[in-house]
DNA sequence: GCTGCGCTGTGATGCACCTCACAGAAGTCG
DNA sequence: CGACTTCTGTGAGGTGCATCACAGCGCAGC
């Protein structure tokens, strides 16, 4: 199972020739947002540079972070592709460049590159497979699980090597981040950590996190399916 | 939002056409497993007749229903679409009727047929906005309100109107299927769905359940979100 | 410098939901 | 028909995690 949820719509479909070609530049500020649940634009973005987070809030304020994206993934392609409302909130968690393509501009590419459409299915389908993996590991594991999951999966897409192969996540995700993004309060989240800690599975680095002991989080995740 | 995750893929994209000449007319019995997690074989099916339910089971055995699956819905099209094993599992709840395409018959389809793309991007699309909306739903909404909008959708999709307007859910679905489906336990599906009984928002009638204040549900339905 | 403000750390308390255990009811198959 | 399995109903007790409350810490800006 793929651990990350970025979309790359970009491989060898001809939309990184069209974006490159067509696509305007833009740029958000940190905490800016980008697209909001409803709005009926149906624009998409290939992020080129800076990191942006997908989320969505309950009537009462608490928000469920699906995912962040970053440099090479897109944003905002199902809105563009179906001409639906916007289903999620998409803001700016750094600076943001990235250049925007129009649905018409995609609507043209598709219909004259047959091949640019199977490009899309497949990258859908992937989308699909690892959205519903959410669902069913949500469901099924345990908090602690998830959080096991979540900085494996953290650290693999936005964790920096370190020389004696340990993996160092730097300071960008608070601990009401990574609670939001499993599903935990900020004070689950702090606790297990510490207990990790002092198991010396994790390292506190100034405000970064050092994976020490891949295996033992291998394992806390692995414990349900 | 919509309700169902029912997919559609045979409106106007010519599957349905293809299914009805070339599809292979194939029955499982009740309980017979349709694609097991992690097989390779890449076909898929439009029911014709019959429920399916598709699943995932965790190490210990636990199991959380992703939807159940009805006459007109296609099953099985992420592994026939982009070739990769299995990610759930497909088991016949009642006896299942279907039509069966093979990935190379799709994808000769998709090749020649480029509105047939379009279609099948559309269909993934709304896909993918109702699981996330499910992954949603399931991180920010509490037990109870879960089994309100499941009986709802349920109703929804499986129920026979009444004389008198409200709805009827025959003998489908076990207290324990419920439970997996909004991943609760069978006690805890039990014990609120006797509690709306007693305040008359629900009746039993043989095994089936008749929603009588619609209203009621709805509201319970939407504290969250 | 001081004043906030956002993040982290930690205890006390509560509750939603699980687990286990068992009994009765209702289909189902010889 | 009786034997069996599956489903439903219900209590007692446990627990994972939320909630609330508050204290310290580090950084940003005036």
């Amino acid at each position: 199972m793929p651990l990350t949820l970025a979309t790359d719509l970009t491989e060898d479909t001809g939309f990184r020739i069209l974006l490159e070609r067509h696509g305007r530049a833009i740029e958000f500020a940190s905490g800016r947002t980008i697209y909001g649940t409803g709005d009926k634009d149906s624009t998409m973005m290939l992020i080129t540079k800076g990191r942006v987070e997908i989320s969505r809030t309950s009537i009462d304020g608490r928000r469920s972070i699906l995912t962040h994206l970053g440099a090479g993934d897109m944003v905002g392609e199902l809105a563009a592709l179906d001409g639906m409302p916007r289903s999620a909130d998409v803001v700016a968690a750094t600076r943001v460049q990235g250049l925007v393509l129009t649905r018409a501009q995609i609507a043209a590419l598709l219909r004259d590159n047959p091949e640019a459409a199977l490009g899309v299915i497949e990258t859908l389908c992937r989308r699909l497979r690892e959205t519903s993996a959410m669902y069913t590991a949500h469901v099924l594991a345990d908090g602690q699980a998830r959080l096991a999951r979540l900085l494996l999966h953290l650290a693999e897409k936005w964790g920096e090597p370190m020389p004696d192969g340990r993996r160092r996540l730097s300071e960008k995700f608070s601990q009401s981040d990574l609670g939001d993004l499993v599903g935990l309060t900020r004070e689950s989240v702090n606790r297990q950590i510490r207990e990790w800690e002092q198991a010396g599975i994790v390292m506190r680095q100034g405000r970064g996190l050092v994976i020490c002991d891949l295996a033992a989080l291998l394992c806390v995740a692995g414990a349900a399916e």
